[in-house]
DNA sequence: GCCGTTTTCGGCCCGACTGTTTTCAGTCG
C-alpha cells in the first residue's frame, strides 16, 4: 500500500487530452474504493471500484481512443458511473466527486486499516466516537483505557491494536517470490513429515506464483480424529515467532528464520538454488496459514485456498449456473444443501478425487496454478483452449549474463561451463556498456576493450567447435538507453556484436518524466537498428523502488509492428527474483502481438544463471508456450536469427 | 456502482474465527 502522504488525486499536467493516464485512474479508483470503505459506503460499490480499477489495468488498448469513440461503458465492470468519472479524468483532467471523498476521510484511517483485526467499520467508529485518526492517537487510546468501553470493543480488542501496531513495525507486508517459497516449502515439508498426515500442500499466491506473496497458505489432509495431534506438532514447529489464531481446523502463525529447513523438495528447484533461497530468506518473517481437512475435502479445500479470489468467484458462478453450490469443502446440489452450509452442506457432494475432478464437473479443463487469476482462463477452459505452458527443460540457452569485465564475478569460461552443465546449448554474454557508472565508478566496457573481449569469445567458441561441442557463446552487450532514448557505444561498435541488451539504469531522469515523453523515448532506442532485446523494461525492483512510468502496451504494439516486417525485436523477462520485470500481466499481450520473450537470468556469477526459474515461472503465469520464448530456440535458429 | 435470452430492480461468493455478545457483526482470506 501507497504511503499515506502519496493519496492525493493526480493533477493534469499537460494542456492537451490525454490529462491522465490509465495506471494513474487505476490507482485513483483503487485509493477510491478503501476511502469509500472507510467512509461507510454500500460495500457492492466498494466492489465496483475495485472492479473498475482491475478493468481499466488490464485494458490494452489505448484509452483516449475508447473515450474519444464512446465505447469506455463496454468495457466489463465500467458503467455510467465509473465511466463518467474516467472521461472526465482523460478529457478534463480533474475528478469531480472523488476530490470530496478524498478530502472528507481522515488519511490517518488509512494506516489503521493495516493493523490486522481492525476493518474499515471499527477504524470509522473509533474516529466518530474518540476522533482518533492515526496509529498514533490509537495506541494513545489503547494505553489510556479509553477502547475497552466503547460498544462492541472490549479489553482484548484493545490489547490486539497494541500487539498489531508493533506487528506493523516488524512485519512489511507482502514477500518476494524467493523468500515466499523457501519458507512455504520448509513449512510443507515439515508438515509432511508428521504422522498421520494423509496430504499436504502449499496453495494461495505461492502456488500461483506470484511476484510477491502476501501469505502463505497450507492445505492438510488428515482423517479427522488425528486432527489435534497433528496440530500440536505444528505448534511445536521451530522458527514460529508468534501464534496469531488457533482453531480446530485453521491455525495462523507469524514464521521466523528457524523454519527454513536445509532441503526444499520443488520440481526444477536443485540442491543449489535452494540453498541460495535459504540464504536470501533468513531475515525475513511471513504469515502462514494452515487448514485441516478432512481427505475427502482436500482438492476443494486446495482449489480455494489457491484462490484467486477472482478466479473462485467465476468457479462459484458457473456452479449456480448448473444449480450446485461450490464450497471448501464439495460440489453439491443448492437444493439439498438449503440453508445449510459449510461442511455439513457438503454432505452429499460429488466425489472429487482430485482438482481436475471439480473442474470437469462444472464443464471445464483443469486450469494450471499460475492462471488462476480471472485474466480469460475460464473462457479458454471452456474450450479446451488453454495454453501448453513452457518449461525450464525447455531453454536452451540466456542472453542477458555478465562477467568480471563489467560487475561480474565470474570469467566468460567459468560462466559457460556452469551454462553447458545445467544443458545449455548457449550463453549470451552481455556486459554492462562505458556510460554506466554506480557511485562514480565506471563498471562497464571502454568501447576500446569491445575487441579484447571478441577476441576471447571467438577463441573459446573455435576451441568448443574443434572439441566438436554443442555450445558457443554469444557476444553482445547490455548497452545502456540514454535518457533521449539513444544507445550507448557507437553504430559501429554495436554492429559488431551478436546481440544487444538495452536497457535503462540512470532512472532519475525517466522517473521525474510523464509516461508519453519515457514511450516516445524508449521506442525510439527499440527502433534502433542494432536493438534486440529490451532489457528489465520498467526497472523495478520488487518491494524497493517503482519503475519508471511507461506504456507498455504502446511499447509491445511498435515492437509487434518490426517483428511483423521480419526484425526481431524482443523483450525480456528478467528472470532475477528481485526485478520479475517484464510484468507477467503484460505476456499474454507480447505473445498476441507476435512479440518474442526472452527469458534472461541478468546472472552475475554461474549460480545466479539458475534464476532463470523464476523467469519461467513468470512466463507460465503470462500464458507463455515454448513456441513464444526466444531462448527456447536452438543454437542453429539463433545463429540464424541473429545473423551469426 | 454494475449488470441483465426468466430481471431496468434486486441481486451481487462463501465460510472460519474472534470478541462481544446471548444471536451477531466485523474481519480476514
Amino acid at each position: 500500500m501507497a504511503k499515506v502522504s502519496g493519496w492525493s488525486l493526480p493533477k493534469a499536467r499537460n494542456s492537451f487530452p490525454p490529462h491522465m493516464t490509465k495506471t494513474q485512474i487505476a490507482t485513483v479508483l483503487e485509493q477510491s474504493a478503501i476511502l469509500l470503505e472507510l467512509d461507510g459506503a454500500n460495500k457492492f460499490r466498494v466492489i465496483a471500484y475495485q472492479n473498475a480499477s482491475r478493468a481499466l489495468s488490464s485494458l490494452e488498448e489505448d484509452l483516449l481512443n475508447a473515450i474519444q469513440e464512446k465505447r469506455i461503458t463496454e468495457i466489463k465492470g465500467i458503467g455510467k458511473g465509473i465511466g463518467g468519472l474516467i472521461t472526465e479524468a482523460v478529457l478534463e483532467g480533474t475528478w469531480g466527486g472523488l476530490n470530496a471523498l478524498y478530502d472528507r476521510v481522515p488519511k490517518g484511517l488509512v494506516e489503521m486499516i493495516g493493523i490486522p483485526g481492525l476493518g474499515p467499520k471499527r477504524a470509522r467508529q473509533l474516529y466518530e466516537s474518540l476522533r482518533i485518526d492515526s496509529i498514533e492517537s490509537l495506541k494513545f487510546a489503547c494505553k489510556n483505557d479509553q477502547i475497552s468501553s466503547l460498544p462492541g470493543f472490549g479489553k482484548k480488542s484493545q490489547e490486539k491494536y497494541l500487539e498489531g501496531i508493533e506487528l506493523l513495525r516488524r512485519y512489511q507486508g507482502r514477500s518476494r517470490m524467493d523468500i515466499g517459497l523457501a519458507y512455504g516449502h520448509a513449512l510443507e515439508k515439515r508438515i509432511m513429515n508428521i504422522p498421520k498426515v494423509v496430504k499436504a500442500q502449499l496453495a494461495g499466491s505461492a502456488r500461483r506464483r506470484r511476484e510477491t506473496i502476501g501469505d502463505l497458505d497450507i492445505v492438510l489432509g488428515a482423517n479427522i480424529e488425528d486432527h489435534s495431534k497433528i496440530i500440536q506438532e505444528i505448534m511445536n514447529f521451530p522458527g514460529i515467532a508468534e501464534v496469531k489464531g488457533q482453531g480446530s481446523s485453521k491455525i495462523s502463525l507469524i514464521l521466523e528464520a528457524d523454519m527454513l529447513a536445509e532441503t526444499i523438495n520443488v520440481s526444477g528447484i536443485d540442491a543449489g538454488l535452494a540453498e541460495s533461497l535459504i540464504e536470501r530468506s533468513v531475515d525475513a518473517t511471513i504469515d502462514a496459514q494452515i487448514r485441516i481437512v478432512n481427505p475427502e475435502s482436500f482438492p476443494f479445500t486446495l482449489a480455494y485456498f489457491t484462490g484467486s479470489k477472482e478466479h473462485n468467484i467465476r468457479m462459484r458462478q458457473i456452479a449456480i449456473e448448473k444449480g450446485l453450490r461450490l464450497n471448501e469443502f464439495g460440489l453439491f446440489s443448492e437444493k439439498d444443501a438449503g440453508d445449510k452450509i459449510g461442511i455439513e452442506a457438503a454432505k452429499n457432494t460429488l466425489i472429487c478425487s482430485n482438482e481436475s475432478d471439480i473442474y470437469q464437473h462444472l464443464g471445464l479443463k483443469w486450469v494450471p496454478p499460475e492462471l488462476r487469476e480471472d485474466m480469460g482462463e475460464i473462457e479458454a477452459a471452456k474450450i479446451n483452449n488453454l495454453p501448453n505452458l513452457v518449461e525450464l527443460q525447455d531453454l536452451k540457452g540466456s542472453f542477458h549474463n555478465h562477467t568480471i569485465a563489467s560487475d561480474g564475478s565470474a570469467t566468460l569460461e567459468e560462466m559457460s561451463n556452469y551454462a553447458m552443465k545445467i544443458g545449455w546449448e548457449y550463453l549470451g554474454i552481455a556486459d554492462h556498456s562505458e556510460s554506466l557508472n554506480i557511485g562514480g565508478k565506471t563498471i562497464g566496457i571502454p568501447s576500446n576493450e569491445i575487441p579484447k573481449q571478441k577476441l576471447e569469445i571467438d577463441e573459446l567458441n573455435i576451441k568448443w567447435k574443434e572439441e566438436d561441442v554443442n555450445f558457443r557463446i554469444f557476444h553482445g552487450s547490455e548497452c545502456d538507453i540514454m535518457s533521449d532514448g539513444s544507445l550507448d557505444y557507437s553504430e559501429e561498435v554495436r554492429s559488431s556484436l551478436s546481440h544487444i541488451v538495452g536497457s535503462v539504469h540512470a532512472l532519475g531522469s525517466w522517473r521525474n518524466r510523464d509516461e508519453y515523453t519515457n514511450t516516445e523515448a524508449l521506442i525510439k532506442a527499440i527502433e534502433d537498428p542494432t536493438f534486440t532485446i529490451l532489457g528489465h523494461p520498467t526497472g523495478r525492483i520488487l518491494q524497493g523502488r517503482e519503475g519508471f512510468p511507461i506504456d507498455m502496451h504502446a511499447i509491445l504494439r511498435r515492437m509487434g509492428e518490426i517483428n511483423s516486417e521480419g526484425v526481431l525485436k524482443a523483450v525480456e523477462i528478467n528472470a532475477s527474483p528481485y526485478r520479475l520485470d517484464m510484468d507477467w500481466r503484460l505476456c499474454k499481450y507480447a505473445k498476441e502481438l507476435g512479440v518474442p520473450i526472452c527469458i534472461n537470468p541478468d546472472a552475475h556469477n554461474p549460480e545466479g544463471l539458475k534464476d532463470v526459474w523464476f523467469g519461467t515461472q513468470i512466463a507460465r503465469k503470462g500464458w507463455l508456450e515454448s513456441k513464444d520464448i526466444l531462448n527456447t530456440k536452438t543454437v542453429q535458429e539463433i545463429e540464424n536469427l541473429l545473423g551469426q
